[in-house]
RNA sequence: GCCGAUGUAGCUCAGUUGGCCAGAGCAGCUGAUUUGUAAUCAGCUGGUCGGGGGUUCGAAUCCCUCCAUCGGCUCCA
């Protein structure tokens, strides 16, 4: 007998080589039902292989992440085979669970497009409907790679090759047999809707050198509902995109003559920019910060300096020549080089650190077409830069200074579900980063202590740092959940070398400072793009760029509400009046889709009495108040969402 | 940059076995209406069918090419 531990604490005992499903079902015959994965002593495992020593135990479900990926796993084992059926001859990549749904990367004799995937996808149902049974065979390497090289699927050999023999495992579903970890659903009975969702390229391991695969996504239910709602869901999702709210609410706009990737304010984009800037500044006024302004290019010469040219320099928008063709600029692809400059222009004591030098800064990048996005991949831009320079003994205290802007900020704007990424070097890869093994480290355990001390909930990325330090990153979803990094604070004791920034200490000796990059937003365009995003451009009052649209019930009125804009404006309330001669129904929806967040209606009653008829964005009447006690309103809803710097 | 898709009026979209002057709704303009809490009515304007080249008696429709956009991949100072 074997001892079998739950996770409620609870022990049950079992014959050897009892199997999880058999478990499930002592349990009950629902659960049976459900169960899509188990895990033993922490691994994930099939249901249906035997259990033989004692263990901590734990069933999954489709509620369960692990019991999806099983389910979503199973089921690019399934889209396998019916490609394999429909295209003889075809080989496979890989063909992971991801977070929503799955994938399989081929390589297809004959090109597959999008007008396949409904012939596909019946072809799964139809495998699915059999309910064929998923089994697990263990091979030796010799014979995983013999299947493979007779078959001539490259792919597979090659990842055969990178395993160890005795950990190599087989999973045969119908026809189709995969080299595969596991685990997977006992059968493919529980996989009842199907949706292949697009088609794309990928390079095979994900190296731009390799050949491009052909991946096909999918996602798949238990229950035809589940689909349809997931589908539903992905439709309103497409309703917050940036992009289509941006055109709808006139934030901004793009224009193939001025150039992809240049983002075009309109003026009440701009408005809610200069909110958002406003705002920053004032924060940062209250940090010690020092704003600065530096110009737009530079010379070739300050970006080899840096290093940024070795680096960039092929990627960057190319170099801008004097008419005399003496001397080579750059359009300015980042600010630091101009702020280590700045910090060069006199010598500096350890009295005068820290010093903070911040600029809202535009920088122009170069990047691929393809990956152009909105406003959050863009060729020009504006950082939230600043750029702390400090003594060691400071750092720490700095980075926790910067960690708590950051953390201000999201918590102003209501981002509550950000990740904190711990960006470190790819210890592989070294050759890929500048800067001695030894400030890595230091700048490395910087980062790691304070997001500690600031118990912050953080995952480390290996190989995701700067060329030149780690970084502490936030990043944010988009309303189609990809990751987009915003606030970003990082660690460099590069730069100061390369300038040779030095400050006098208090033994009369010259020291290095440590320089600390941070943008809280990341980006003014990432920012806003993400901002309306998340609110679905229904801006906190502080920052709509329209606070209160006024409607008079017709033109008689137009007057008295151009009187009630006068005032608001004058007590620093944003007011304007739709005198259009329309129904006032007509206005208010008009209004209310521009999510205009105070809609004052005024007619007679209002005029004759000093009144407004309130009506709040999405919330309807409100009822009658006066003017005054409007205006008081107002000012005082700005000033709950804005919470001082305690 | 790579793979695939898309591009028709300011916006959303009809229109392809190649064939009369390319359509609708919304927006805009003009007029009527003077309105009480999510679309008043009528008339009118507006398009080198993304740009260029080609095939054809004839191209929005077929081919080539460039540009832009979308979904991924790669990249992201």
């Amino acid at each position: 007998m074997i001892k079998i531990t739950f996770p409620d604490g609870g022990v049950r005992e079992y014959a050897q080589g009892t199997t999880p499903m058999q478990i499930a079902e002592s349990i009950s015959p629902r659960l049976a039902q459900e169960v899509l994965a188990a895990s033993v002593n922490g691994q994930t495992t099939d249901l249906n292989r035997p259990i033989e020593e004692d263990a901590q135990f734990q069933l999954y479900k489709w509620e369960d992440a692990e019991g999806k990926h099983a389910f979503w796993h199973s089921s690019s084992h399934l889209l396998a085979e019916a490609l394999e059926s429909l295209y003889p001859g075809i080989k496979f990549g890989i063909g992971p669970s991801i977070e929503n749904g799955f994938y399989y990367d081929v390589d297809s004799p004959v090109p597959i497009t999008e007008a396949d995937l409904p012939r596909i996808e019946k072809k799964m149902e139809e495998l699915a409907r059999t309910k064929e049974p998923i089994v697990r065979r263990e091979v030796s390497k010799s014979e995983a790679l013999d299947t493979y090289t007779k078959k001539g699927d490259e792919y597979k050999v090659e990842l055969i090759e990178g395993l160890e023999d005795g950990t190599i495992s087989f999973y045969t579903n119908g026809n189709f047999t995969d080299l595969c970890r596991g685990p997977h659903l006992p059968n493919m009975g529980p996989i009842k809707a199907i949706k292949l969702t697009s088609i794309a390229g990928a390079y095979w391991r994900g190296d731009e050198k390799n050949k491009m695969l052909t991946r096909i996504y999918g996602i798949t239910f238990p229950k035809k509902s589940m689909l349809d709602e997931y589908l539903a869901m992905v439709e309103e999702a497409k309703k917050r995109d940036h992009r289509k709210l941006g055109r709808e609410l006139e934030l901004f706009a793009f224009s193939p003559r001025v150039g992809a990737g240049l983002p075009l304010w309109l003026p009440k984009g701009a408005a809610l920019r200069e909110r958002l800037e406003h705002f920053l500044r004032n924060v940062q006024k209250q940090y010690g910060y020092l704003p600065v302004i530096t110009p737009h290019i530079g010379m070739k010469d300050l970006y080899v300096t840096s290093g940024h040219y070795a680096k960039y320099g092929k990627d960057s928008f190319q170099p801008i020549h004097t008419p005399d063709d003496s001397e080579e600029f750059l359009l300015k692809p980042m600010n630091c080089p101009h702020h280590c400059e700045i910090y060069r222009f006199k010598p500096r004591s350890y009295r005068d650190l820290p010093l903070r030098l911040a600029e809202f800064g535009t920088v122009y990048r170069y990047e691929q077409s393809g990956e152009l996005h909105g406003l959050t991949r863009v060729r020009g831009f504006t950082q939230d830069d600043a750029h702390i320079f400090c003594r060691p003994d400071q750092l720490k205290d700095e980075f926790n200074k910067v960690i708590d802007i950051v953390l201000y900020i999201f918590k102003t704007l209501k981002f509550n579900d950000y990740t904190a990424q711990i960006s470190l070097r790819d210890p592989e890869h070294k050759e890929k980063y500048i800067g001695s093994d030894e400030n890595w480290e230091k700048a490395e355990r910087a980062i790691i202590e304070s997001a500690a001390e600031k118990g912050l909930n953080t995952v480390v990325e290996l190989g995701e740092a700067a060329f030149y330090g780690p970084k502490l990153d936030f990043m944010v979803r988009d309303a189609l959940g990809r990751k987009w990094q915003l606030g970003t604070i990082q660690v460099d004791y590069n730069l100061p070398e390369r300038f040779d920034l030095t400050y006098k200490g208090a033994d009369d000796q010259l020291h290095r400072p440590i320089m600390i990059h941070r943008a809280p937003f990341g980006s003014m365009e990432r920012f806003v793009a993400l901002l309306l995003e998340h609110t679905g451009g229904k801006f906190p009052l502080w920052l709509s760029p329209e606070q209160v649209v006024v409607l008079p019930i017709s033109e008689k009125f137009n007057d008295y509400a151009e009187k009630v804009s006068n005032y608001l404006n004058n007590s620093d309330i944003r007011a304007q009046v739709d005198d259009r001669n329309e129904k006032i129904g007509r206005k208010i929806r008009d209004n209310e889709l521009k999510r205009i967040p105070f809609l004052l209606i005024v007619g007679e009653k209002e005029q004759e009495n000093e009144e407004v008829s309130v009506r709040i964005q999405g919330e309807g009447d409100k009822g009658t108040m006066s003017l005054e006690s409007f205006a008081a309103l107002v000012r005082e809803s700005v000033d709950k969402e804005v919470e001082k710097i305690q």
